[in-house]
DNA sequence: TTGTTGATTTCGCAA
DNA sequence: TTGCGAAGTCAACAA
């Protein structure tokens, strides 16, 4: 079978069962469903996330006035049918996919290739340094040879600040690498997180990506 | 003007650029614009989620071969039309909302009114009792007049134990309260969250729904 | 399969 | 308006 998707604009009332409980009054609303049987409800406005929708794999049974969509685990999407206004089907066939950039992997990636902005004759020991309870986004020497871990977020919330206290804590009972000292970096910090880092005496970088991907990269090392 | 959904067919190409930039080679898709002029961009398959899209508040200029879909910020949505398919709008009226049950202030009114779950004689000092870092999911006292934090959670991992954690430490320094104990319950914990609690001295309990929904309500206090 | 983390998260509430 | 926590989060990736 091709891949289709097939859109339905009806009025309908709508109940879900299965990890909460939730109906929708009967309105007229759009519906659609996808090759995998997924079902997806919208009203007009709110954002992209549906009223209600089941997700794949699941099934659909139609019956004149009422669809009942099943997942494995249980769920159950219940579409009382009253008036079906338009009914169309298209083939799309298979979506080449999409291709992003400027997710936190490329701002680690540059800031990585930019360590200078960090500080003079930084250097990176490795990324994803691991330990027993997650990797560090960074590892580093600075210009003195003290170790610096560094936790790299686009937005820099209170939880970014308790995961790089946590691996603080941890390496620093590894004799090697002690003293280990921490920066959060971050595309943005917000305030109650940047004064819990600075309390704990991590030190908080803004990092400007645009101005990151511009500067010229590192010279190589030269020994 | 009436609220309405426009639904088109269309082999298109999507370019976006804001918070991040990314790219839809040229396929057929499903285009959605609502009355709010916000725009989806969806595949056959994936989830609810759009490959791309532009959430409210925005604005689409349309041009024959081109769609520019632009936010306050400074977000640009270009959909490159290359041959529409179909092209129809229906109106839908304004939505009557969705009503829903079973998430976790329905957890924490249920375990509110059945404290005895946790042990015989406790009592409700408050809910969303206050403190300077976020309020506390409940305030007791034990048969013994001991006070008692509880986080509620619906599924109770490590960050859910970190929050206890800050507010058991800020509310153990107020002399009017200390000693404070906590209690992380949910209705399913994970191990490392669960292992993380009990090394802290906090215990763990598993709240079952039904069973706290089905069981009758406490007895009113007599005095 | 399970767990962990990021997300153009979105959503709702409260200060 | 802003901030913060929850979500039927979803989805990608590693162990």
């Amino acid at each position: 079978m091709l891949a289709a998707v097939r859109i339905v604009i009806a009025r309908c009332s709508v109940d879900y069962a299965g990890r909460l409980t939730a109906h929708l009054p009967s309105a007229p609303r759009l519906l659609i469903v996808k090759a995998d049987g997924s079902v997806l409800v919208h009203s007009d406005g709110g954002s992209y996330k549906p009223l209600n929708w089941m997700s794949p794999p699941c099934r659909l049974v139609e019956q004149p006035d009422r669809w009942t969509v099943t997942s494995k685990s249980g769920e159950i999407l219940t579409i009382s049918i009253e008036e079906i206004l338009s009914d169309a089907s298209f083939d799309l066939g298979i979506d080449p996919g999409l291709r992003k950039d400027g997710v936190e992997s490329q701002l680690q990636e540059t800031l990585a290739a930019q360590l200078s902005v960090l500080g003079e004759g930084w250097r990176l020991v490795r990324r994803e340094y691991p330990t027993p309870i997650g990797p560090v986004d960074l590892m580093c020497r600075d210009g003195d040879g003290v170790s610096v871990a560094v936790e790299i977020k686009r937005r820099g919330e209170i939880d970014g600040v308790e995961q790089l206290t946590r691996y603080l804590e941890l390496l620093n009972r590894d004799p090697l690498l002690a003293p280990v000292r921490g920066i959060f970096a971050a595309q943005e910090i917000k305030p109650q997180a940047r004064v819990l880092a600075e309390d704990r005496g991590i030190r908080c970088v803004i990092l400007d990506y645009d101005a990151l991907r511009g500067a010229p990269r590192d010279e190589m090392t030269l020994f």
